[in-house]
DNA sequence: GCCCAGGGAATCG
DNA sequence: CGATTCCATGGG
């Protein structure tokens, strides 16, 4: 890996394994968008970003300061670790294929909040309306940043009621869009308490909030709290796992589940290519 | 009109 | 415990 500091830009190269449209495109983040160009524009944190794939192994971070890259994106975009060591260990064909064919998938670390948000609005729902829902919910209650809106906060939902939230059309979601934003604003769902448990542990207490079943959390932790060896399954990944593996997940995944997943359901989605 | 979507709660046996 | 049903909305 490599860093250039270029007229406000950050120019990073030889990164291994890093793909922005799959990345961003693969179901795990719902704000992302491309234009004409081919750049992508999102909002995290507070800061809105505009990236750019220039080559294989080269990718644009426009307006950033090389402080605000190893701040920020360097960990959202998980660039401290080693995925081709990961997706080298894998030895099961269909996964092999998977890897090889969407290389340059990585797992973003998203915010806490705004994952558990974002994957509770999910459930039996689908991905272009998923990210109408979300759009909306920044527009209406997030703060204006660059050329976007923020997520809003989990405090800045609490005090809302349904029918402050009927602009997002979110059907039945809505009152476990509040019940989480209550919960987690009160702390009676602690994120930072979360983050020192053990998986278990930490999913029993996402458990608490209506609307959080089992993938809710397991993609909560996942996309939302680093946690590789998480394994959520959505009707995609049921099918591969009633599939391929109806006696029990390959071993070569044990500990990066949450890799492999994202590999195995995006190659799931796009068969029909 | 139908079926489905990165599911979960409530209910029932 | 497992199985069923209902939940809102929009695209195909």
């Amino acid at each position: 890996m490599q860093i250039l500091n270029e007229n406000k830009n950050i120019i990073l190269k030889n990164q291994e394994c890093f793909n922005i449209a799959l990345s961003l495109d693969c179901g795990q983040a719902f704000r992302w968008r491309k234009n004409e160009d081919d750049i992508w524009s999102g909002v995290v944190k507070n800061k809105y970003l505009k990236l750019k794939q220039i080559k294989n192994n080269e990718i644009i971070f426009y307006d950033t300061t090389e402080e605000e890259f190893n701040l920020i994106w360097k960990e959202y975009f998980d660039l401290d670790r080693d995925y081709n060591l990961i997706l080298k260990n894998y030895n099961e064909p269909n996964l092999v294929t998977a890897c090889e064919k969407y290389n340059g998938i990585r797992i973003l670390k998203q915010d806490e909040w705004e994952a558990i948000c974002s994957f509770i609005i999910s459930q039996n729902n689908n991905i272009p309306r998923i990210k109408g829902i979300i759009e909306r919910l920044c527009e209406n209650f997030g703060e204006r940043t660059g050329e976007s809106y923020t997520f809003p906060s989990a405090d800045a939902l609490a005090d809302k009621t349904l029918e402050d939230l009927s602009v997002l059309r979110a059907g039945f979601r809505a009152k476990y869009i509040l019940d989480a934003a209550k919960k987690i604003s009160t702390k009676e769902v602690d994120i930072e308490k979360i983050k020192t448990l053990n998986f278990e542990a930490a999913k029993t207490e996402l458990l608490k909030i209506k609307g959080v079943g089992e993938k809710v959390a397991q993609c909560s932790l996942l996309y939302g709290f680093g946690r590789i060896e998480a394994f959520p399954q959505d009707v995609w990944v049921k099918r591969i796992v009633s599939e391929l593996y109806p006696d029990g997940l390959p071993e070569c995944i044990k500990g990066t589940e949450g890799i492999a997943q994202q590999y195995l359901f995006h190659w799931r989605r796009n068969l029909d290519e």
